[in-house]
DNA sequence: TTTGGTATGTTGGTATTCCATAATACCGAA
DNA sequence: TTCGGTATTATGGAATACCAACATACCAAA
């Protein structure tokens, strides 16, 4: 409310190209495990099923492809990229690395307006995870992740992070949904909250490094079996 | 030698479609600073540039955007992006926990085999920067720090970190051009080898963050003068 | 100088077409 | 029956032409 003068009257430009739609259907269907990895993205068969050309398509696969959630084989065409342990393992360890940082960073620079915040999330956070739908604990765990990058100042950083979560997101609707997950998800980000809340940056970041052991130890025992 | 006998006989499929070579050209254009931040890229010039179609050009447009290497606002259009100090800190500040990460794991793991293979590295990185050719430098550069992300096993984040690297490669290029920079990278480098065929994780992850606030203190008195 | 309108350039998006190739089906001869 | 070759189809890669919406610059009038 105070640098934001000039852009509170700003129209609300519709950030809805086409093709961003697309791609946010196109990708919104792989993270909710409609389609499976290795199965394979006709262009033709994507235009009648969104109702759009095959430029828009086109584009839209060429976007997902950076994401890492496809693969495009020379000649045979896009794939939607499966993901296997050694692969989720980096991922998780990337996530470490960086979630530990922001969170430490965030600790360190955090005023009262963003413990506020980061308070808020957490319990929207409880919230929808006594809702049960995994939907709205994948977006509200984002959102608690949201305040604490972009508080540290770590943009960057966060795109990367929101790109890996894509990679892993069929993984964490799993071990979102898992019982015993259910109770240990906001038992960790609570404690986060709280080492944040209480600026003890060593703190925040070891309870954001057990949150992710964590993870990452469930996401092991789904993919050992079922590679 | 070991685990890759099934695609060693594997046919080399020709990876060069028309777009990845427009997206290669492109992304030279703008690291080589041919391109400078905030330029608009208009996409029936670059049609005639490239000698491509328009479809071309808008796919290899979003691969680009994806990289960060452009930005487009929804009804003008696509420009360079521009980099100034607090996004290129934050490139550092990853690429220091990435390296560090990395150059740890590969001293931990590296058999006699990849110690060659980075000595090898070193050498013509040695050779590459008595000729002063910058673009030289860059790719022995990259050549070095990706045998040791991948002999570590750290595929992604070496993703993560040479798109990175495209982000501020503009800077790369004039801080390898600096006179001290020509002595003190090379040093660097031999210190992180050294380390690794030492195999001392602590050393060598030392090593890669004194080298990295070294460029980032270079980058930083290039950009704060000219935002 | 400001206001209002106009002209032009550019992007977002669509439709249509052609070509090259990979995969598949098919078919005849040994 | 099996092998080797051929026809067909499915699909991606690419080019082109077209339109509507919007942005920008410019120009004219008050």
């Amino acid at each position: 409310m105070d640098q934001t003068h000039d852009t509170d009257l700003r129209i609300e430009h519709s950030p809805t190209t086409l093709r961003e739609l697309a791609v946010e259907r196109l990708r919104n269907a792989i993270i909710s495990a409609r389609f499976n990895g290795g199965d394979r993205l006709v262009e033709r068969t994507l235009c009648d099923q969104l109702g759009v050309s095959r430029s828009v398509v086109r584009e839209a696969i060429r976007v997902l492809e950076a994401e890492g959630l496809v693969e495009t084989m020379p000649r045979s065409g896009p794939v939607v990229a499966a993901l296997d342990w050694p692969r989720a393992r980096q991922i998780y360890d990337i996530r470490r690395l960086l979630e530990a940082d922001a969170a430490a960073a965030c600790a360190r620079k955090a005023d009262a307006r963003v413990h506020a915040r980061l308070q808020a999330a957490l319990a929207a956070l409880e919230v929808a995870v006594g809702e049960g739908v995994a939907s709205r604990t994948r977006d509200t765990t984002t959102a608690f992740y949201e305040v604490i990058f972009t508080s540290a100042g770590h943009d960057i950083a966060w795109e990367i992070v929101k790109r890996l979560n894509g990679r892993i997101s069929r993984l964490r609707a799993l071990t979102l949904a898992s019982t015993n997950r259910r109770i240990a998800g906001p038992v960790h980000m609570a404690r986060i909250c709280e080492a944040i809340c209480r600026s003890d940056p060593r703190a925040a970041e070891q309870a954001v490094r057990d949150h992710l052991d964590d993870a990452a130890e469930i996401a092991h025992s789904l993919l050992i079996e079922t590679p």
